[in-house]
DNA sequence: TATATAATTAGATATATATCTAATGAGTAT
DNA sequence: ATACTCATTAGATATATATCTAATTATATA
């Protein structure tokens, strides 16, 4: 747990998953939930914790997708979000046992590549030095920044100006990379990820 | 994460499970596994860690009985035990989803009561303080004891009584309780445990 | 017996996180 | 406007854990 290590994204998404699902308390308000809808207060009174704790382990499970919230008045009321939760358990063991990834090597080249881009273009905070030049490297910088958007949202152009001025002034260019390269699919100014399988391949995985 | 919280024996299996898969360096671990059999130092390079970390980190796994070791000559080869990770990940969906646990409430008086037994029948460092004498509160605190027992596996008397004396001086009482009440099954002085559904109720999983 | 190799254990350290209280924010109702 | 209620954020603290190096243990071989 020294170094802040660079994690590829899919292996963060499961490493995510996992760790919501990780902690005895959080199981016990998803079991809960699993009786129906339920709001703050009630869950910190049946799990016997403070309204900041619920608050706490609500936003780990919400971040790995496996509740769903909805507010009424000034009560926020949490359900589970099935699909997401068994959706979970099956991504995490077709990455473990790797189905389809037989060719992805431990130190292929795309990855020691793809390593070395994320070190080298990307700051630690997560902004881009500069636009890679080479082909290769500008994919795999692209696809870094692309993967943090969420799937099947649609974006309106501001947004995408603002999600890359995150990473680097010129958003510009870097949008028109994003359709360029297949990235996204842009229809009247708004913007949407392409699925994935377009542009993920599994060597990148690792 | 404050006060050492008693965690029921499912729940923290559950739990253990996903803290196993909630690390990135043991999801690329598993991965290398699922190509075949590895040992020691071959993961410690492929991975780029000392050898200390790789012991560390398979035994997590093993306590999670995600992988198996062997032991030739004095190198351990490590293998995935694809079994148990896709068992695991279906107890904990079910746990979630709570199938079977409809009359299972949060608050049951079972569920204080368990809670009650083991918080003033066992001290802190685990140990039995007394055997119950209620009949109800006897067989909590003997499920408590038995379910830290390896399901599926041959006891000796002898390593029974050495396990119980973990908890208690009076090896030989526990012991037959242990029988009577059909947590284990004996032959021969042989023990093992009875398949749990003979003794587990659902009550008491939260 | 001495030496080599692999693994584990011990101990140190830095990071992560579960929990609390106090303060702030957001929305409603009097 | 004021007070009330639920939720979130900030900040503090204790525990957990991922990693390393050094020391020890286990096994094999010369």
């Amino acid at each position: 747990m020294k170094a802040k290590e660079l994690v590829p994204i899919q292996l963060e998404k499961i490493v995510n998953y996992h760790k919501a699902l990780a902690d005895p308390t959080r199981l016990r308000l998803l079991l809960l939930l699993s009786q129906g809808e339920m709001h703050g207060q009630a869950l910190a009174e049946k799990l016997n914790l403070s309204q900041p704790t619920v608050t706490h382990h609500a936003a780990k499970l919400r971040e790995a997708a496996l509740i769903k919230e909805r507010r009424d008045k000034n009560t926020v009321y949490f359900k589970l979000n099935p699909e997401f939760i068994s959706s979970g358990a099956e991504a995490s063991l077709q990455f473990i046992f790797s189905k389809g990834a037989r060719n992805m090597e431990e130190k292929s080249p795309e990855n020691s590549l793809k390593e070395s881009v994320l070190r080298n273009f990307f700051s630690k905070d997560g902004r881009l030095r500069q636009i890679p030049a080479q082909y290769k490297k500008k994919l795999i910088a692209l696809q870094y920044m692309v993967e943090k958007l969420e799937p099947g949202v649609v974006y309106t152009e501001k947004e995408i100006n603002e999600f890359i001025k995150q990473f680097h002034e010129d958003f510009a260019t870097i949008r028109r990379e994003f359709i360029m390269h297949q990235f996204m699919y842009r229809e009247n100014d708004k913007y949407e990820l392409n699925p994935q399988e377009l542009w993920t391949r599994w060597e990148n995985i690792i």
